[in-house]
DNA sequence: AATGAATGAGGGTTCATTCAT
DNA sequence: TATGAATGAACCCTCATTCAT
């Protein structure tokens, strides 16, 4: 038990050291050495644990996203309304990135333009965030909150990439120093491109007092009602 | 003359060997040596071409970007209307990147992530671009065509990010198979997110009993008619 | 310990390997392939030794002169007269050339020309020798053995450089065939150089007409007698 | 002719390029390209003059210990007394040294330590300065001048170890700033190490006047005459 | 389980040299 | 004659990975 504790305890210091280290010289430049050293092991025991450097590259995001994906899950359900869902996730997951800049420094640089990486289950774990907002956008087009002819799949990828891109910025250029606070004008501006107006914007009445007197209004966009 | 035109033409083939390269292994993966073959040139005559392996990786974007670059920046300024601007520039943007897949490759997945690169003239052109698109959201912004409190800059890391979202997924993944047909409706949504609605407010209400009687209803952004 | 001594087994096998192939080569000429081939081991193993080429090339002097450096070091002030230990000195520094022709080689023609061997811990320790044939001088100066005016620096320059000129011939035209006959007849050419004769240069005669004459002769440096 | 000219000035320049360069950073450091470049001429044109880049090298001694080894072989004859020729040989190749410091680097560090150097016509020449020396050595020997014993061979690497040393010194130390002031002390000693000494320096003589009066005369080196 | 030690495999880079023009 | 251009041939060095202890 405490053998294991120890083992554990070892294996996560390893996952650490290459964090820190992926992360500051990215994966080619990092060497097994540097990492090892820095988690006060020797070459040798890191591939007790790992086979390869990728293996521990990959393990990485497993284990950071492990608890906050678990978490999402367990949350969302409980939201009501798809706006605020909408919010909780991207909200929940640039919070992942900003408490942790060198993971975030991982995803960004090392792992998203990794081809190996789509093959892991690291990969699925944080697809499975992206499924969650996809799942969220298509019930606000189901649920008449957003336009029905919205591209469900565009609309995330507008999400995601500006996320990453935000990320990409503020790990390369330092700019914005903050990712949070651009959670809802993000979200703002996302939901005003895709809600769906109850549009009667331009009511034209036609008053005609007389025998067949008729009001008509006119919603151009929802086709004209008699 | 000729001469010139023959070590012009050996280098682009170089750059040209080294882009499909480059895309296809990735940077650290690809050699020098496969590159020269696939050139018919020997190793030693990629070094008098490029005094080391990554400037020969920057070289490529320079290479690229230039015509499309100049091009864009002719064009621009004969556009009328923000909104037109904007779609010119994202069309633009994105066809050099669909037209040449290998570059997207190049760009998205060893370019966008390498440090190195924004100290590069590459980098300078390919800024003059995003710079172009920030101007442009600007532009709206102060001519009224925008909300006031849009911030131009999280508008363009929401095109750039959705463009480079895209391309990954593009290259990647395969899909979306088409990165053309997106731009509209990217910039649809961008567009109804940030755009200043001419909000009928104030609804004057014309009644004329009368014969031909007639209620006119004025929105006052349109101008009002009579 | 049984580790340990392979270790160092193994390090003394590259350092003797590389000694004979710079001897025989030159270091420009000499490959580390050959070198961890005639010791048995790979490239790589070398380069756990030893950081780079120069630094294994700087170990070899290092390692060869440790020890007789410190037999001498510990024999001279044993010696009594200067001569004595001048010759004891020459004697002993030729001697470990002539013992090991391939050192020899390797000091003459490789490292006494190369600027970066001065910054080196070796260089130290062949400068004490160096150092010690300058004391010795100086004390043969400062006890009357040696003319007041004899420069040191230059009688040690003159013992070296001969001892160097030697060597040199010896390895690249096999002539002198041996080192160390050519000890005393040196040290006996320098001694007699630099030698303070007890020269009665000024002859007062003195004569004393009369029972008991005697002409005396006074050597004025040995102080007058009366 | 003015071709002639041209192509010798070219040569000359490119010969005066080679030495500074070879003296500065060494034999294996200095690239033909480097060379050229100085010269202001291209890679190939070296070519034109020089097979190879030992060729080169080569031929710097070759092109200047022309004239002085001429000058040297004219005047030595004229002068009378063993002394004074070798006074006169060590200042002049003293000299030689002194007044190009460029090429007393290459000699001393970069050709007296090649190998192949000793097969060449360069080499040669030199040679035939050593031969005066030890020619001039032996004169003095067989006209009395130096011990019967003294060994020639010995004497002349004496002469020319201590140049070389100081040489050395003066390269890679700066030290001594000045070779010329040398020549006389190092001439000094060695004369007085080997010359035959006329030596009934101290004569004692012993008066005595009356019976039996003698006289004596004593030289200890000879033994005392009767 | 942990590691010291060893290495295979490889790659970027350099240059002396060649040769067609 | 001079050279721009090209390259063959190396070599140093790195490091992920293995394995006996």
């Amino acid at each position: 038990m405490a053998q294991k504790n120890a083992k554990t305890a070892r294996k996560n210091k390893i996952i650490e050291s290459a964090l820190k280290i992926f992360a500051e010289k990215g994966f080619q430049d990092a060497t097994i050495s540097e990492i090892s050293k820095a988690a006060g092991v020797s070459d040798a025991t890191v591939y007790e644990y790992f086979n390869t450097k990728e293996e521990l590259l990959f393990t990485i995001p497993e284990e950071i996203t492990e608890e906050p994906v678990r978490d999402m899950e367990k949350i969302i359900p409980f939201l009501r309304g798809t706006e605020c869902k909408l919010r909780a996730i991207v909200q929940g997951y640039m919070t992942i990135y900003e408490k942790n800049p060198d993971y975030a420094s991982l995803v960004m640089l090392q792992l998203k333009t990794n081809r190996n990486f789509l093959k892991t289950k690291a990969y699925e774990k944080i697809r499975s965030i992206a499924r969650m907002l996809l799942d969220c956008i298509v019930e606000g087009i189901e649920n008449g909150s957003f336009k029905k002819d919205a591209d469900p799949y565009l609309v995330r990828s507008m999400i995601l990439g500006t996320i990453e891109h935000l990320c990409i910025r503020w790990q390369l250029l330092g700019t914005p120093s903050n990712l949070i606070e651009h959670v809802d004008p993000l979200i703002d501006i996302i939901l005003e491109g895709i809600r769906l107006k109850q549009q009667p914007k331009n009511i034209s009445i036609h008053l005609q007092l007389g025998d067949d007197s008729t009001a008509r209004i006119n919603d151009p966009d929802e086709g004209s009602v008699s």
